[in-house]
DNA sequence: TTCCCAGAAAATTTCAAAATTTTTGAAAAT
DNA sequence: ATTTTCAAAAATTTTGAAATTTTCTGGGAA
């Protein structure tokens, strides 16, 4: 693997894109030493580009004992979808109430773009490739539909939790194959487009449930993350 | 100033703690010379301290410029308050939902210390102090009332959101001060314990409105943080 | 065979100094 | 008087190595 001498934010998103795809594997321990010769720089440098990752969730830290890609935990999908979804549900409420013709034109565009690829998904088997792409289009469009919300926190913090759970879920071997994604995505931007907020939760719910602990099964009385806004 | 030699997590905290009380004022520069003596260790060490705290949006960090606390942004006020809302508001629905009684007594034991400091609060000016232990007692009122919300990455978020918030507001001369707290907190509680997840959202909101930009100008109409419950 | 301890090897953390970049301040030119 | 230029000073970033801690390995005792 020949790098012609990276600089420390190329390091890091060259770290963070081997994490989120697990071309470094889930706990694998990630020694500075190794590291350090991959990208002939300082173990410093290293140490620092890691403590960024570890802070994003990505690599856990132990004292004395250095960093490790973080390792599966059923738990923590549970948890991460959990709030995706809360997340998901709020920002794509709050965009269907302050968004704009502008909004609603991104919004059909990232989403044309990602039915393409999704149709021909289901087709043919995904190399790495297409699997790359797909992971892309599929963060723009859950972004596009979140980026009239007007919180900024809101964005940054879905988007970090977006990357851990791709994470957590890229090994499973279904990852990406689902059909029903196709008939999940549709459902999400036609709600959006109606303006029906409502429906555009139910559907978020519909689209992620099956990362849940129990995967969903009180899931049609109770749409919303936290299983709180059925009561109002 | 005298310390004897502390590790780095106890410089962390050290700093983390002169951030968010503004005793390192907003915007001040952070030089690793400076503090490099003042804690007796190396520059690498503090300098991964400051990432960690830039991490969590305390400090800003410039390529070869060095660091800064963060300074006092009127538009990052009025974002993290919106942020804080949305995610108290579904995270206390969460805990009136799930919690038992368990939450119940301790929210009862944090409201209660919490409305005997600012009781106080009331009578005498605030020193230093007190206004340190109304800060912790806040924190934890809050916190406590999102601890049955099963979700410890809202949790956690608010937690950041929270220090951020802090940091931004406690120079402004009323921090603390309002009596107001009093009453408000008071129907936050009111609300929780009787179960009344709409009521305690308003509460949620009528307490935190004044920090957003137009201090909540349509408030009374729309209670939820991102303008949205109220369409359902 | 299993358990435990000591010594060796390897990895992490801290340190101090060199190298790079930015900032400062004064002199020269417009 | 204002702007530009350049050199000195100050601060940041990187580096390589020392010091500390953990992990590995092999031998001896139960």
């Amino acid at each position: 693997m020949l790098k012609s001498k990276l600089s420390t934010p190329q390091i890091y998103d060259d770290l963070h894109m081997q994490l989120v795809t697990a071309q470094i594997p889930q706990g694998q321990k990630m020694r500075s030493e190794r590291l350090r010769e991959d990208y002939d720089c300082s173990a410093n440098t290293i140490r620092e580009v890691l403590f960024r990752l570890a802070s994003e969730g990505l690599v856990i830290f132990e004292d004395q004992r250095g960093f490790r890609a973080r390792p599966t935990d059923p738990e923590r999908l549970h948890y991460l979808t959990k709030f995706r979804i809360m997340l998901e549900q709020e920002g794509a409420t709050a965009s269907i109430q302050h968004g704009a013709l502008e909004w609603e034109a991104q919004l059909a565009a990232s989403h044309h773009k990602l039915s393409h690829i999704e149709s021909k998904l289901s087709e043919t088997s995904l190399s790495g490739n297409t699997l790359k792409l797909w992971s892309l289009a599929e963060l723009e469009f859950h972004d596009t539909l979140l980026s009239a919300c007007d919180s900024p926190f809101l964005r940054s913090s879905y988007r970090r939790t977006y990357d851990q759970f791709r994470q957590q879920k890229i090994m499973q071997p279904e990852y990406g194959y689902h059909p029903e994604n196709i008939v999940e995505h549709q459902a999400i931007v036609t709600a959006a487009l109606k303006r029906d907020a409502h429906a555009c939760r139910v559907a978020i719910y519909e689209h992620m449930k099956r990362n849940l602990r129990d995967g969903g099964a009180s899931g049609t009385l109770h749409p919303d993350a936290l299983g709180a806004a059925s009561t109002g």
